[in-house]
DNA sequence: CCTGCAAGATTTGTATTACAAAACAAGGCG
DNA sequence: CGCCTTGTTTTGTAATACAAATCTTGCAGG
């Protein structure tokens, strides 16, 4: 496991940084399940053949993430999933690739049909001159996009800056939830040029209400473009260890 | 500033966790911006009489918070606020030290207007035995409970344990932000007894709708309970530097 | 004068060693 | 039998040294 190491030194990645990806990874992968011990510092010294001080670094990433708790004597404990911080960027990382992604999938979708609606309506209402520029800038970029993957750039951007244009702070750090989402969708669907363009009228519609200051047809919007998005990844799942269904009725990403 | 030293040691605290708090905790009072630059490494040693490897460890703990980014020869830069975790527990009780409270709570206010309806639709449709076993606890204890503070802690129990019921895990993060406003508006408020008990139907009603699985009804009754809520707050604030209303319109928490 | 390269200085990153503190275990003693 | 002391293990803190990164400065050359 040395050539972790090297690793990261070519990625000009710090070492305690990597250790935290690949310890981390490996709490959420179910390697070392809640309430269990981790190995003790020197363990990992061993292991990756570095130093404790990095070790510890590492582990004191993890811990302000909560996934883990250390006491003198007992070692590092892997703590319950409940107070893990799957919000934050590398958590949700390491759980996305952990996890069966269209369960993934359908849980963030979830959470989107909650909170865009009714932030779509907030923006149109609380939105100052620079925040709808940058929807409109995101906008435009979905436009004039040429590929899907440009597509999908602008796309996100535009999320996020009606994420931002509603003005309350709470709700930006879950902005990241939806651009791992987006952009994971985008792989999952490996879809085409003319499919996704498709979403291009609801997006607009989104625009046209928040820049208009109408809430209510913001939020209408908003919903249409969910909808529309929801068949990409199909019914939410109730059991947490259903097959992956490969493919299945493929739409758009919105 | 050595006293700080004294006080982790009372607390049976660590160091590297005090330094931690300290020092996010002046992020987010504003006492270093966004984008400037953090004294480094040897100063704080200095100014806390600690030594450098504590300080690292700290560093690195809210470097995992999203608050700053270390580089060599450069420093620990604050990150712009976007990438802030805020829903992270600590990052979320440092933010709610140092903003306007009643904006916080306004803006907690929509989160959960937006969230709790919604997740106690799905609680309806999704709760196993355990999880409508714990829903019911709580409530029994708010029923049982003699004084305010017993109740409020049953109160938290209840959302939370409706959270859990959900089953869409990426939820769970949310409570913190919930607790923390229910337990923050418990001393906002001061309430008494008897005004607190009025909400107990509006409780009941959520309760009942999920035992039947009636996923319209919980939203529904969740929604009532809201509003009754959103009395204790007042009226949501557009601008961020409102002045402080110390009282107005106070009811009761939910 | 401007440009580009190179040496130096500064700050974080990693390693090593040593000791302190905490918590559990075991054994002795009342 | 139970309490207390002692010992052992593991993390916590300290101190030091050097490596790596990068900004700055100054020098050389056009």
């Amino acid at each position: 496991m040395r050539k972790l190491k090297k690793a990261a030194k070519a990625r000009g990645e710090r070492l305690h940084h990597s250790l935290a990806q690949d310890i981390g990874a490996r709490i959420l992968r179910g390697e070392y399940a809640p309430g269990s011990l981790l190995p003790n510092e020197a363990e990992w010294c061993d292991v990756y053949g570095v130093s404790r001080t990095a070790v510890r670094e590492a582990i004191k990433m993890l811990a302000a993430k909560g996934l883990i708790v250390s006491r003198p004597k007992i070692g590092s404990r892997v703590r319950p999933r409940e107070v893990w911080n799957l919000l934050d960027r590398d958590v949700l990382a390491w759980y996305w690739a952990a996890s069966d992604q269209h369960h993934f999938l359908s849980n963030v979708q979830q959470m989107r049909e909650m909170l865009e609606p009714e932030v779509a309506a907030l923006a149109a209402l609380n939105h100052t001159p620079p925040q709808l520029a940058a929807i409109e800038g995101a906008y435009n970029g979905m436009v004039d996009s040429t590929n899907v993957a440009d597509w999908n750039v602008h796309d996100v951007k535009f999320h996020l800056a009606i994420l931002g244009a509603a003005g309350n702070e709470l709700l930006v750090p879950l902005g990241f939830m939806i651009e791992s989402a987006l952009s994971n969708m985008f792989e999952f669907t490996a879809s085409h040029n003319e499919d996704v363009r498709k979403a291009l009228p609801l997006h607009e519609a989104i625009l046209v209400a928040i820049r208009r200051r109408r809430p209510a047809a913001a939020r209408r919007a908003a919903r249409a473009l969910l909808e529309d998005t929801s068949g990409v990844i199909g019914e939410p799942r109730k059991s947490r260890s259903a097959a992956k269904a490969k493919s299945g009725n493929r739409k758009r990403p919105a």
